[in-house]
DNA sequence: TTTCAACGCGAAAACGTTTTCGAATTGATT
DNA sequence: AATCAATTCGAAAACGTTTTCGCGTTGAAA
């Protein structure tokens, strides 16, 4: 079925496809008279403009794209669904691709920018040292914002929770329960995530006077279950006195309380533990997780209300000044501390 | 950053819009050596061809569209993977937009069809019983793919599983670990997937010259947790010698499981509980559960490779025949059984 | 009666491709 | 030398919009 178009319109009601595309355009020029017959004229006809033409034309796509780990991921997802209905509501679609190091990262961002998406929304793989990449989008007419792991060089507005800060509440609630010998079972050395969540860790310990041993940090790059499971497992065979670990994860925390249990730890009143992403199941396990709620759907949100913003100042040839909007995170306390 | 366009090329090289357009497009009538030339010319100044104008002109988009549950899930997480890295494969862009009703799903698709997707794929909302938003697909040049949730009248290719035989294969395995009264927790009544479950549940057990009871059966319409744990509430204050629950998803038989703990029944040896979908969790929860491995990777791959069929066919003027992909499930044995 | 501004509309160019068709060149065949 | 087919290329139309600019028509002001 061939789909109609401004000449079949324009034809129809003996006037031109001018006329019409104003109409439609809310043109100022176009007597009320006109402009209702030809509304109510495309509405029973139920045409819509053709978005090819109209995004050549304007060099727009009301597209946006956006990067998200490989992997499935609750936090994610949530992500995703606060963009998605920001974007629904301001008449943007919404393209998903998926990337978990540098060159897949690079490859996606030149899909997007063949596409000529009008945002690219991106959180940096893991070894995204480099950020020539990013440049590109920078040279384009396309605004990037980047959310969770950012690049502290990249020029870009930025959505972002405080890391340092969310850790320490964590830790400092452990140390509130009584907590002194906290382990930490972090991501990799790289991301800025990492980092900080490390730093806030170490720095509210020293705060409160209890001395950092590295000895009580174990690395579980992947976050996954698995990991959790042995940095428990070895952290307890070297330091059976343990008392409080604080997970990067939720998953990683997880793993951890499978170990304790399996070696009947009891768990809050030997060794307490706090996760980070207040992922679905934390609330359904046995103990139940504590952990940082890191909301998902808001960032999201923010995220899409920050593109608006910088597009419409890139469309006005203005120079953006770029923005980096922290997220509050809050402690869901819970049995497992 | 104005971007380079064939016209730019042609002047560079001296050449004419068409050959360097042809040279691009493999055709046959353009010299190897000019067309190398203009190749390694494209190549040297990063030259990509205007997506809007290509669209126009071709009449194709290379982006198809889905529409999933507005809420977080496991399942749709992976098949979302496996669609979009085959259509990463395929030069193709995905385009993600969520729905939970008849209404919103009616209006996302006219989204998907204004922006001139080439496919759409979609699992049903549960009030979706009228189909006249799926027939003005078939009016258009979009391909339309159904998955999961799918109608029996509406003309299209399909991508499921045997909900009545992978439930089949549940309930017998209840039945050869010695359980013989078995409940089950449904989704709502009129999902197809919801009532094939059902029946794959009600006629084991009569083959196996076990009654059917409905009042082992409860509703569980939303799938979640909470559902699950209520159900379980209920059922075994009425029949406290219930030894076998059969759950359409791994959700509602982690609440059955909960209350079971809490209520000192042991797992597996008094009740033994079979959950749907292989969700994530599934595996670390403690104990692990028995449940139904449902391949959302391999269901989306399927459904990409369908539509690429499809549209072919349709691209030919050929009258596509509609097929039923059924994806092979399996069931993964854990401590709940 | 002239002048002027405001109003309502349309012609035509532009956005950047693809594709049809015909023209020019070449080399081989009579 | 004439004919023919194959080869290689380009002119121009088409895809469906948006936007600039100008033109004719009003009605009011001078």
């Amino acid at each position: 079925m061939k789909s109609k178009t401004l000449k079949d319109i324009a034809k129809a009601l003996n006037l031109s496809v001018t006329t019409v595309s104003k109409a439609l355009n809310d043109y100022q020029d176009i007597s009320s008279a006109t402009k209702q017959r030809i509304l109510d004229y495309v509405k029973k006809v139920d045409f819509t403009p053709n978005t090819f033409a109209t995004s050549l034309r304007k060099k727009e796509s009301k597209i946006v794209g956006i990067i998200v780990p490989a992997m499935a991921h609750y936090f994610f997802s949530k992500l995703l669904q606060g963009i998605i209905e920001k974007a629904e509501e301001n008449n943007y679609l919404v393209i998903v691709l998926r990337s978990n190091n540098y060159e897949l990262e690079k490859i996606q961002i030149r899909r997007l920018l063949k596409q000529k998406v009008d945002g690219i929304f991106l959180s940096l793989a893991d070894n995204s040292y480099d950020i020539d990449h990013l440049e590109e989008i920078s040279k384009s007419d396309t605004v990037l914002i980047q959310f969770d792991r950012v690049s502290k060089i990249a020029q870009s507005s930025k959505v972002v929770i405080n890391d340092r800060e969310a850790a320490s509440t964590a830790v400092q609630h452990l140390i509130d329960r009584g907590k002194r010998k906290i382990a930490h079972f972090r991501g990799g050395l790289m991301p800025q995530v990492a980092i900080d969540r490390f730093i806030g860790y170490r720095k509210t310990l020293e705060k409160n006077g209890i001395e950092f041993r590295p000895d009580y940090v174990h690395i579980c790059e992947k976050g996954n279950e698995t990991q959790g499971y042995d940095a428990a497992q070895k952290l307890l065979k070297q330091h059976p006195d343990i008392d409080g670990i604080f997970a990067h994860t939720d998953m990683t925390a997880l793993g951890a309380i499978r170990y304790l249990k399996q070696q009947k730890i009891s768990i809050p009143e030997k060794v307490g533990v706090v996760g980070f992403s207040n992922w679905e199941v934390s609330a359904l396990m046995s103990p139940s997780l504590t952990t940082i709620d890191q909301p998902g759907k808001k960032m999201g949100k923010a995220i899409f209300s920050q593109f608006l913003k910088d597009l419409k100042t890139l469309k006005a040839k203005e120079k953006i000044e770029f923005k980096t909007k922290v997220i509050k995170t809050q402690l869901i306390q819970r049995q497992s501390s």
